[in-house]
RNA sequence: GCAGCUGUAGCUCAGUUGGUUAGAGCGCCUGACUGUGGAUCAGGAGGUCGGUGGUUCGAGUCCACCCAGCUGUACCA
């Protein structure tokens, strides 16, 4: 065999990529029934599409012959064409609606979860298969289906164990910023590419800063490690404008230039105003964008979900309106939200981590009428499940303790394996979890260092002594562990043999029983 | 993609202006203790110092390139 050091393979994981053990399984599994009991409780019925589809489905062009794989995973198939692994759960959803419309009564709502895939740059909570839990309404247009989607979303949170206020729900709508683009003179298809500048400069906000996102408007802005990234040219009147739609405190501005006069009411009758209140925000940003369709349409959108959510309960503490969620996704047409953890997140090292959001959907109402002639609207959610836990985990509010190990019996006499073996058998069909030592059983002391590092409870025992006396012995480690620390010399420790007990063969499931009930101990 | 920083034992790290045989703590294995976890003590294994090439009598240390990781930045359908 080839196993000199030069030949011998190297055993390693591809970036962005975890081997993920009992813990976080636990944990992750913990998450999903939370969440879907949430969206049952909504009314969501579940619906699971494969990891692979048609790579024109997800609405990926056809892959660069250069780079075929950069954003998403494609490869081609016998008949050369091209699939890819899916890189959301929503596009797949719409096809899987579009495919099997005749069989779906509408509105259609519908949750699930799985891996998606993104072929990009990992970082902290960002990995390259992550697994997503989706829910969407399709087939309805009201408003009432976006702020049921954000009301959800802000249960499912408080679910998780997030406190109020340790999160928020973000709305916008798509239209808004569609608005106050053309408003300062960049619409129209020439544009397309600054366009584009200023809401990737928008998008900014959260790590910027209104003076980091002011620089990339205008001439651009230079980083801590002097790289110099180019701005979008805009000047400052427009700068100004923008920026009264960027803070949660809205100020009225008084520029002129960008008023068209009709519609145009004072707030509160002084300018440079400053609110928390999403009304208020909206009835300001309804002014600013007096002459303008586009805005005014977003922002009477905006109005008509909060509204909604206002009227059942959630107020600001939850659900707010911020017109700096821009979202990446090209297919959403409205409204978009964004879930963001307020939680301070440092990592070992004390330094700051940011996560950015940690869920995100919005209104795509042409993502099925791709496949079909006619318009159906949709509205969606996906929570981060992977990277929602990285950061749970990150601050310790995560839960990681193991399961407890199995009952292990031990093996004293190689002869006697059978004997062993039945033992076992008779604490499972107890229900007990329980297994027989496969190691090496040369001596006691590795059984039992075994069973520790196995976090078992307890371990049973049987010598020739125990054997001939019809007896077994039972040893408690959670509680042994405890009496470990009042013992100083191993001869006494050995002596005493903390937490052991005998008791006559046929009352071996009973007495393990009264042991794990003593502890709590429970498994799945 | 671009820039900066970092690669030394399984893990966390030290290693002087370049100088003999590269260290520590933790972990691991063995024993004291052959019918009992922990603690203690003693011993042991484990390294092509990320890779390749160069400078030098001599390189973990200096230089070049490459690879990997981290951070920032860009991109993210």
């Amino acid at each position: 065999m080839a196993t000199d050091k030069k030949t011998k393979l190297k055993a390693r994981l591809p970036r962005g990529l975890v081997d993920r053990g009992p813990g976080d399984i636990a944990a992750t599994q913990r998450m999903i029934d939370t969440i879907r009991a949430v969206y049952e409780h909504y009314g969501f019925d579940p619906v699971e599409t494969p990891a692979i589809e048609y790579t024109d489905a997800l609405g990926k062009f056809l892959p660069d012959q250069d780079r075929p794989n950069e954003g998403v995973f494609s490869f081609q198939d016998d008949d050369e064409q091209w699939l890819s692994l899916r890189y959301d759960l929503t596009a797949p959803l719409a096809r899987h609606v579009a495919e099997n419309f005749q069989h779906i009564a509408l509105p259609y709502r519908t949750y699930r979860y799985g891996w998606v895939f993104r072929n990009e740059k990992p970082g902290p909570g960002r990995f390259r298969q992550f697994m997503q839990f989706d829910a969407d309404t399709v087939g309805s247009a009201s408003p009432a289906a976006d702020a049921e989607i954000c009301m959800m979303a802000a249960d499912t949170m408080e679910a998780l164990g997030i406190s109020r206020g340790s999160y928020v729900v973000k709305v916008n709508n798509r239209k808004v910023l569609d608005g106050v683009l053309e408003a300062i003179g960049l619409g129209g298809p020439e544009n397309a590419g600054r366009r584009l500048t200023v809401l990737r400069a928008i998008d900014k906000l959260d790590r910027l800063g209104v003076e980091g996102v002011r620089q990339l408007l205008g001439d651009g802005r230079k980083d801590e490690s002097g790289d110099f990234t180019k701005g979008a040219g805009l000047d400052d009147d427009s700068i100004d404008f923008i920026a009264a739609f960027l803070s949660n405190f809205v100020k009225k501005i008084s520029n002129k230039r960008f008023f068209s006069g009709a519609g145009a009411t004072s707030f509160m009758g002084v300018p440079g105003t400053y609110t928390r209140d999403d009304h208020k925000k909206l009835s300001v940003w309804h002014d600013h964008l007096a002459g303008n369709p586009i805005g005014r349409d977003g922002v009477q959108s905006l109005w008509d979900i909060i509204n909604l959510c206002r009227e059942a309960g959630y107020r600001e503490d939850r659900i707010v309106v911020d017109a700096t969620v821009v979202r990446g996704l090209e297919y959403y047409t409205g409204p978009v939200f964004e879930v963001e953890l307020l939680l301070d997140t440092k990592d070992e090292k004390g330094r700051p981590v940011r996560f950015g959001s940690v869920g995100g959907g919005g209104r795509y109402d042409g993502l099925v009428s791709r496949f079909r002639g006619e318009p159906v609207p949709a509205t969606g959610f996906s929570i981060g499940v992977s990277r929602l836990q990285a950061a749970l985990q990150l601050i310790g509010r995560l839960d990681a303790t193991p399961a407890p190990g199995p009952v292990v019996v031990t093996v004293f006499d190689r002869a006697r394996l059978a004997d062993y073996q039945a033992m076992v058998a008779r604490l499972r069909a107890a229900g007990i979890r329980s297994e027989l030592y496969l190691g090496n059983p040369k001596n006691m002391g590795n059984q039992l260092k075994y069973a520790d590092r196995r976090k078992s409870p307890c371990v049973v025992i049987q010598g020739s002594d125990e054997k001939a006396a019809g007896q077994v012995q039972i040893k408690d480690l959670i509680e042994g562990a405890k009496a470990a620390a009042a013992i100083a010399s191993n001869q006494e420790w050995r002596e005493s043999r903390p937490a052991q007990f005998a008791v006559a063969e046929d009352r071996l499931v009973d007495a393990v029983r009264e042991v794990l009930d003593r502890h709590g101990v429970r498994w799945g």
